[in-house]
RNA sequence: CGGGAUGUGGCUCAGUUUGGUAGAGCGCUUGGUUUGGGACCAAGAUGCCGCAGGUUCGAAUCCUGUCAUCCCGACCA
């Protein structure tokens, strides 16, 4: 094409600088902007749109699963963080502390929630007293805040929005059903619903979560090789009951400690969606949740009879998909790149040409094909065109992912991979995290998971060359 | 939190070295011609030069502080 070349000038090519990229397409996608607040964005009506349907989509798998939805405070009492040992250390750097007008009367200081399990704890010493109690499936949608060093839009902001799971459970063994039956969740969501392949596996103990017992993870690979975390599940046994004391009477007529889990996901899929499917021409938004799903853009909508074929094709459209008609001034071209920019799914182009063969162009975002369709065909082609959109997208994240993971034995191998190619690196690993430091410190990469899917790589440790216990996927993280 | 860079109409930037009436392109508004890959013509509007102090007859320009953003590290969803 031409003018290809001067239809993407305003976003930075991929190749050419990827951060640069990256913050490009959240601007001129119109996901965000930034604010005046360090680290805070203002997610602008596009992107609130996408992360509404983000959320309604998971909302309802939550629902269905038996969980339901409720509200804590954002505050929580010094003394209430400091609870549990492990959970107050891991988050002590980057909690926010209120700062009171200048009362120094009040009991104690309050910050504002990094998470919030020791809210939820509190509430579950209240209301937990016997087994018929239990299980509690409570889900929270909020913002949390984490002072972080440095902030990326959707990737790290000092606020951010995101669901947090926490339950509770009569048993170990159902909590860690639990855990898992949300991982699973997660990764259907991503995978039917985003289009976003993923890993799902557990973290090493230097990487699972402050307090928990165990962290599982679903790891997806970015465009540049990177891994992004995209959602977590954590198991805690007891140890945040013995903490704050909730005890149940079971039904042996013992007290017990309950078992707890909880699990989240945040804005930061925003993120995923951008680097998984975006391309040099901007954003492209998996169909499930597009804010728009098809735009119509008349062709030379001053000829007699376009302008009201295009608005009486919306109305009719409209009740089976998200549909948008652009009959602003601009041209063909300007609202063809802008579209594609916003990464709507499908563009749905009508000139006089085409009314008079009864027919339109519709052209896929994800690989520009053209089709010519009947106008009285629409009804079918349409959700069958969305569903080829979602499987293209798939199947090219798929790809990418598998033809960047590699294996490497030894320590030399996994380095020059690192090194050279980005991506993932599968390698044997005995355990130890002075390996995992080692590994960190020599070839720059840090664990992401250990598989559920486990492959025999080595006998040995990559690092150490001692007997192995697990195949970890090792990589670069945002 | 360390190292580097940058804040000037909505956006991208010039002007800062050597203090002296606030600039350009794009965008915006109005009118007209256009529209199958970011159209064109004409007229118009838009600025306490990031913010706060200081030096000076006079500051976008010099000094101090502060806030924000970007890049590279360390830390993290």
């Amino acid at each position: 094409m031409a003018d290809n070349k001067k239809m993407v000038e305003a976003i930075t090519p991929m190749d050419e600088d990827f951060a640069k990229w990256y913050t490009d397409v959240v601007k001129k996608a119109e996901l965000a902007s930034y604010s005046g607040v360090r680290g805070c964005m203002i997610i602008r009506p596009y992107g609130t749109a996408l992360w509404e349907n983000i959320r309604n989509d998971l909302d309802s798998r939550f629902k269905k699963s038996g969980h339901e939805n409720i509200m804590l405070p954002m505050f929580i009492p010094e003394s209430l963080l400091q609870r549990e040992k492990d959970h107050v250390e891991g988050f002590a750097p980057e909690v926010a502390w209120v700062t009171h007008g200048g009362d120094e009367k009040l009991p104690e200081r309050l910050c504002v929630r990094p998470t919030s399990e020791t809210l939820f704890c509190d509430h579950y010493h209240d209301i937990i007293h016997s087994y018929r109690d239990l299980p509690k499936l409570y889900n929270q949608w909020c913002s949390v805040v984490r002072w972080e060093k440095t902030t990326r839009p959707f990737l790290r902001t000092t606020e951010f929005f995101w669901q947090e799971g926490h339950t509770m459970h009569e048993t170990a063994r159902e909590a860690m059903d639990e855990t898992e039956q949300m991982l699973g969740v997660y990764a259907d969501f991503c995978e039917q619903s985003l289009a976003i392949p993923v890993l799902k596996g557990k973290k090493t103990d230097k990487e699972k979560f402050a307090g928990a017992e165990s962290t599982y993870t679903i790891e997806a690979m970015m465009h540049d090789g990177k891994a992004l975390q995209s959602a977590t599940s954590h198991y805690f046994g007891d140890g945040f009951s013995r903490a704050f004391e909730i005890q149940f009477t079971g039904r042996d007529n013992t007290l017990q400690y309950p078992f707890q889990t909880s699990w989240g996901m945040s804005t930061r899929i925003i993120g995923a969606i951008i680097m998984t499917h975006g391309d040099d021409n901007g954003l492209v938004v998996p169909p499930a949740v597009a804010p728009i799903q098809l735009v119509i853009i008349p062709i030379a909508p001053h000829k007699p009879g376009v302008t009201d074929a295009a608005a009486a094709l919306k109305e009719r459209l409209k009740s089976f998909v998200r549909v948008n008609l652009d009959d602003s001034d601009n041209s063909a071209g300007w609202k063809f790149a802008e579209h594609e920019m916003k990464g709507v799914p499908l563009r749905l182009e009508l000139g006089p040409r085409d009314i008079e063969n009864n027919q339109c162009v519709i052209v896929r975002r994800d690989n520009r094909e053209k089709t010519v369709v009947s106008l009285d065909e629409l009804d079918t082609k349409i959700p069958e065109l969305l569903k080829a959109v979602h499987d293209g997208l798939y199947q090219k994240a798929l790809k990418r992912q598998i033809s960047m993971t590699y294996s490497a034995v030894s320590m030399d191998e996994i380095k020059d991979t690192a090194e050279s190619k980005p991506g993932f690196i599968k390698a044997m690993w005995c355990g130890n995290v002075e390996c995992e430091n080692e590994l960190k410190e020599k070839a720059g990469v840090t664990s992401r998971c250990i598989p559920f899917e486990q492959e025999h790589i080595s006998d040995n440790c990559v690092c150490c060359g001692k007997k192995a216990e697990h195949m970890v996927v090792w990589g670069k993280a945002y």
